[in-house]
Parts: C-alpha cells; structure tokens; sequence
DNA sequence: AGTCAACCGGAGAGCGCGCTCCGTTTGATG
DNA sequence: CATCAAACGGAGCGCGCTCTCCGGTTGACT
C-alpha cells in the first residue's frame, strides 16, 4: 500500500508470542547455566524450533543484549543507591553482599558482567558507569576510617569475582553457603577491628564438601 | 619361549620414549589449560598420533593418575610440613598461600584437587589424609588465639577454592595478582587485629581489570 | 474467502571433540 | 639378516553444538 513504511511494522500475534516465550526460556536457562548454554536447550525449554529463536534473535548475543538490557540498568541502581547510606561502610558491605547474591541467583548476570566474552558494548558501558561509583565507595569509606587504606576500586571487582565464584562452586548443594565469606572477606577489609563479626549460615559439613567436589566440573 | 612371563615386559625403545614424551606433553598441556585439554592437543605437542597416545593411555584419567600420583604425595607432605610451624597461625597462613600458588602454577592440580570429575579413587584418598591435617592446623591456630574461632577445617577448603579461582582469573594479565587476596582474606581469618597487614604487589589499574575480563571464558 | 508475506519447524551442513580401527613401520630376537 | 609382535599414525565414526535453508503453515489484510 503506502510505499514509505520503513518503521518497524509490529510483529504478527504468533511471533510476538513466540518472542516472549523464548526470552522466558532463555532467561531461566542462563540462570541455571551460564551464558554459554547451547540454542538447543533454549528452543526446547521455549517449545520452539531452533529456527524460530534464530530468526527472531539471529545472533547469540542480540539475544543476550535482549534480556539484559534492564537487569544492567538495575546493577547501576543499585551502585548508586550503595552511595546512599549513611556509614560509608555499610555502603560497601552492602554492595559486596548485594552484588554476590545476584550473581549466585543468576549464572547469566555474572559471566554477563565478570567477562567480556559475549554482548561487549553494552556491558562495558555500564561497567563504566559503575566503576566512578565504586571508587566513590572507596573514597569514603576509607575516609571514614572503616576500609583499610590499600585496597582501589579494582580490588573491589576481584572480591565480587572472588565470592561470585565460591558461590557457583557451592550452589548446588548449599545456595545460601557464599555469605559466611563475604562476611569473612569483609572482615578483612576492614581497616581494624576487634572480634569478628559472626558469620552467616553454618559452614558446610564434610559430605557436603564433597558433595560439592563431586558436581563441580572445571 | 618361556612360557610363564606374564609380568610387565619393559616397552620396546621407541614405545618407551613416546611414553615420556606424551607425558611431558600432557603435564605442561593439563598446566596451562587444565584437566580437559583435548587429546589430540596433547598428541601434537608431544608430537606423536592420538592412537599413540590412547594406546599408552586408554582412558584419559589413567594419564591424569600418572601425571599426578608423585604430585599428590607433595600436597600430602606440603600439609604435613605446616603442622611443623612453631606459630600455628603461621601454619595457616603458610598453608593458604602455597596451596594457592600450586593452583595458579598449575591448572591441572587445580581441577584435580577441587573436583572430582576426573581421577576419583586416588584423589579422594589423598584427600582424606589432608583433612584431619587441616582440622589439626585449624584447632592449634584457634587454641593460640590467632585463628577466628568461628570458621572449621571445610571453610578452609573453599577459601583455597576461592583464591585459587582468582589466580586462574588473573593468570594471563598479572600472574602475582592472587597474592593481595591471600593477604585480605587472611586478615579476614585473624581474630582481631590492629593494623591490617599489609598486601603484597601492586592493585591491577583499569586496563588490567579491563585485559582480565576480556581474556576470561566462564 | 482469498491472497501472500511472514513465520514455523527441523533436517542438515560444517566443525571439533573423544575414541577406535587398521594398514604400515620398527625394533627386539635368534 | 630374517621374522614378527608390538607400536605407530591418522582416517574415520559418533556425538553435540552453531547456524542455515527451505517446504509447509498461518495470521493480517482486503
């Protein structure tokens, strides 16, 4: 009909369905396994062909891009309401804690934001604007005379990277294990103290470390 | 001609020096690129056919037992050596950075100290001998004080896991990174401390962090 | 109702992996 | 030197993965 109809024309009612079905599906496989889970898995978890997420998504990291787009806006969120509290200390240990959990509830979010293996621009845009944040974090924390003074924003990103790997080693068999070491982890952040603040949890028992070695593969 | 010799006939020359060599290959492959480096990667190091090597080795894990059977008896003395500390914080302390150092030296000893994908039998009892040395190394640490009170010999085990995924990490970019975290979660161990003491190395800057993520597969 | 572009599913090409099989080569032995 | 079990190498099979292609189907629009 009308001959200048460039726009994106919506998509037709069983597409639209389709779309959502497969952002569903690969949103709960990331979660469980990484970024690195095969197409197959996603189309038969959405109930779908192979064909029809490669025509919807023709590339494993617009597919990606698709479903993280929202979740990375809510990690600056969350860095920015760290610069919030009061104590410049609680600010750092929430942000610690926070950003742990959502990587051990989320395998995706954290290859996602600890690599730059898939989806490159996107994250590292918003690695840029949380990076000034976390230094921020750091000033005042260490003005305060709560952080120690030797530790730089990078260090910080080592320890997520550090606790976010614990806990995918320790998730299958205790979800909740990872926060006895961030509490033990901020403890050695802090620039002194006296006794040490009680962990959270109780530790794993002998089984269920070896529960743990025995589904973990390298 | 005699018929009863049905012990080990010692390899033909050639087939014994194959032997070394795939071996070689082996350890220095399963080094850098951990236990699951694929058998024609090794087979091209060390310069002989994939059938040469399935031959001396028909499953993979017998070539993990050879590699590591010596190896695993140095953890077991490595461990027994820090009992023999005068400090038993030092025990600890000892304990955690060089076991830490043999990870990040050798990926292979990593997965196979951590997991038990591959070679089960012989390292679950290798295992078994370190455990009460650890549980012994953390009740003599805790008697002198030194050593929270709060934490037990599995936590040790995943703090080893947590640093040791660290320096896989931070290997390619800067291969003392891990030693600043030994440090933090150190004094995160101590049960009070005045001054935290102080890291060893340089913090990463931005283009290290930024080279890490970028050079990291999950 | 009829038309047709958009959409669908899944077969299959291409690839790298673990592992096997077999025609050829080599070193030990008399 | 002749013989032959032992060892060699790599072609090849089966598998699972990514991504493409195409014959059949379906929803939007007239």
């Amino acid at each position: 009909m009308c001959a200048a109809a460039p726009a994106e024309r919506p998509l037709r009612r069983d597409a639209e369905r389709n779309r959502l079905r497969i952002l569903e599906a690969a949103h709960a496989a990331f979660a469980e396994g990484g970024l690195e889970v095969s197409m197959d898995d996603i189309a038969r978890r959405a109930g779908v062909g192979v064909g029809t997420v490669y025509r919807r998504f023709p590339k494993r990291e617009l597919l990606i891009e698709a479903l993280f787009e929202q979740r990375l806006e809510e990690i600056v969120v969350l860095a920015a309401r760290m610069l919030e509290h009061d104590d410049p200390w609680d600010g750092i240990a929430d942000f610690v804690e926070s950003f742990t959990a959502i990587q051990v509830e989320d395998r995706g979010m954290r290859d996602l934001l600890l690599s730059t293996a898939h989806a490159e621009r996107r994250v590292e845009r918003t690695r840029d604007r949380i990076t000034p944040m976390v230094e921020e974090l750091v000033r005042r924390a260490q003005a305060s005379g709560a952080l120690r003074p030797d530790v730089v924003g990078t260090d910080v990103a080592l320890v997520h990277f550090m606790l976010g790997a614990l806990g995918d080693y320790t998730r299958e068999v205790q979800p909740e294990a990872w926060r006895r070491f961030v509490g033990l982890v901020l403890d050695g952040l802090r620039d002194r103290r006296d006794a040490p603040s009680p962990l959270a949890g109780a530790p794993l028992d002998a089984e269920q470390l070896d529960a743990v070695m025995r589904c973990w593969r390298p």
